[in-house]
DNA sequence: TTGTAAGCGTTATCAT
DNA sequence: ATGATAACGCTTACAA
């Protein structure tokens, strides 16, 4: 008996609400609205009846009856890189806080993008976004092809797809700004170190150091490339890299494509080379994760707009329009201690 | 007439996939599941019609029909130990793996979880996972006393209630292991760097080595808290701590409650004091995150079985039992080069 | 092995 | 401002 009451509590639907309130379970659902037409009084006297049973919406039915999920997918793809839990945590804070909900696929290996996009679908998501580096544009043709997704953006990267909504840092700004930096302080022989060397995702940062300094001092930089955006790779390849050349070509500046990259190059220099930091060479990273500003690297860097950033997904989430083009916010430039 | 073909198209139910194939609705489902008894060859044709149309089940209704959502939320409460990433990651994984999908909620703001949990139950969610490390365990009674939640676990952390699941390292065997390899290295002086002293979470690692120490030598180790689980907080606490002693009273060991503390610790005793590790003081750490193996660490630390604590967790959600107690999982010593 | 009928708990439409 | 009725797309139980 003991255990029939409790099952019997468990499903307290909007209709036992109206029963007890004496009202419509149309009435019922508008008094959890919280722009419907309803008086204050039938309002009170409902939350009063549905406080009293333990009433809650069930959110799954709402979303069958109104084609609305109030979720958003978020499709990862690479969980090494610690400034990922940064943008999980705007994402999923900003996001909750307007009252969606977060679903987080796994996307590390390639071959799940396609089967995580269907899951999302059937789940009636929103809004899907893909965080990636890794993953190939043509899923997104493939994505939007099956015209199951409501909406699609790609989040912290620019997109070359015209169909598509990208969020994401104006890297091109930031990279000019960190470059003027970089000549200002009277940098000669810079080494770009970049990720992996793919054709599928376009490297504005690399492209955009590298055109710029080759505008204003006539000569290309060198660039390296790091086979995964991961601090041990980074640390092997510079210092192997470094430890190549005779003292005397030794670049006088590393410019990384992010922090993790900055962060393996340093402790080579520092520890693997027994060089200084700026002394001998300066590093510049991009991202400002935590241990950026942590004493032992004080790195220079240029932080995201992550924030806003989610903001904007936000804004996307409740416009019933359908944008695409890559839209563009500014970070910051953070300058430390190792330029 | 074009937008309205591909609305038309959009929505392929059941229904549509029965009437192309001359069937039942009933046998579409069948048709999509493992194990049902369909012949062949209706499955065959069914499943074919259904490809013709596009047609793929919705996962919404099919939650709302049978009151199994397939979801399980995941409520983290810190973002900063890139420990989680892994933990998210390997989650996520084996949880997707099984054919469910991961709810993700920010619950950094302590206010947040009860509200998180309340969403969860409102989804239907299977389960609900809490991992972390600041939450209070008076939630938990407030959480199963609600009875709207099908299942709760504690992920990663042992937990006092007798009325819950948690699935979790076994700590006390691994700071045993990790002790004794500490005693056999000759260690004198050791001190336990710990994070925030709460009275609500019980530091095992803390005390199972104060425990231990004392039994074995005597004495009592010193312990020093870090108010947080911060790179930053973990070097200037012990940068203050060592420079406040006399050379002859600093310690031989900084035994570590993480690895993010016992990274802080590193940098603040190489480039902070000067001093070199492990040849003036020893360092050891918890959890095995990246930066722990990567070359200018080389930590000494211990590696949660964060693979099978998730399949654990995927044990539980398919068994229809509701377990209590602590599940407890034997991790692996990494000794490298700060012992 | 396959089909039928009755839910699941909301929202949408339209009327009052 | 409130109510009646029909979706939403699936599963469950039972019958054939």
């Amino acid at each position: 008996v003991d255990q029939k009451q409790s099952l019997v509590i468990e499903n307290v639907t909007a209709d036992d609400v109206a029963e007890a309130a004496g009202v419509s379970r149309w009435t019922v659902a508008r008094a959890f609205k919280t722009d419907a037409s309803i008086s204050a009084k039938t309002r009170k006297k409902v939350l009063a009846a549905a406080d009293r049973l333990g009433y809650v919406p069930d959110l799954l039915a709402a979303s069958l009856a109104s084609d609305r999920s109030n979720l958003v997918a978020l499709l990862v793809d690479d969980f090494s890189n610690p400034h990922k839990l940064l943008v999980l945590e705007r994402l999923t804070r900003v996001v909750q806080h307007e009252g969606w909900g977060t679903l987080l696929f796994n996307t590390s290996d390639q071959l799940e993008t396609q089967p995580a996009l269907l899951a999302a679908s059937q789940r009636r998501v929103d809004v899907a976004v893909l965080i990636g580096t890794r993953f190939d544009e043509a899923i997104i043709d493939t994505a939007l092809g099956a015209r199951k997704l409501k909406k699609l953006v790609i989040f912290a990267r620019a997109s070359q797809n015209p169909n598509t909504l990208s969020i994401c840092c104006d890297d091109d700004a930031a990279i000019r700004e960190m470059t003027a930096h970089v000549l200002e302080k009277g940098y000669k022989r810079p080494v770009f170190l970049a990720g992996p060397d793919t054709q599928s995702a376009k490297l504005i940062r690399k492209e955009t150091f590298v055109d710029l300094w080759r505008q204003e001092r006539g000569d290309m930089p060198e660039v390296v490339h790091v086979p995964q955006y991961n601090y041990s790779l980074a640390y092997q390849v510079v210092l192997e890299t470094l430890r190549a050349k005779p003292r005397e070509e030794l670049p006088d500046l590393l410019f990384c494509e992010n922090d993790v990259l900055a962060i393996g190059a340093m402790d080579a220099i520092r520890q693997g080379l027994g060089l200084s930091i700026p002394g001998d060479i300066g590093v510049i990273g991009y991202d400002d994760i935590e241990a950026a500003s942590a004493p032992a690297y004080n790195l220079t860097t240029y932080r995201q707009p992550i924030t806003a950033m989610a903001e904007a997904l936000v804004k996307i989430l409740k416009s019933s329009s359908e944008p695409a083009g890559n839209l563009l916010l500014q970070g910051r430039f953070i300058v430390r201690g190792t330029t």
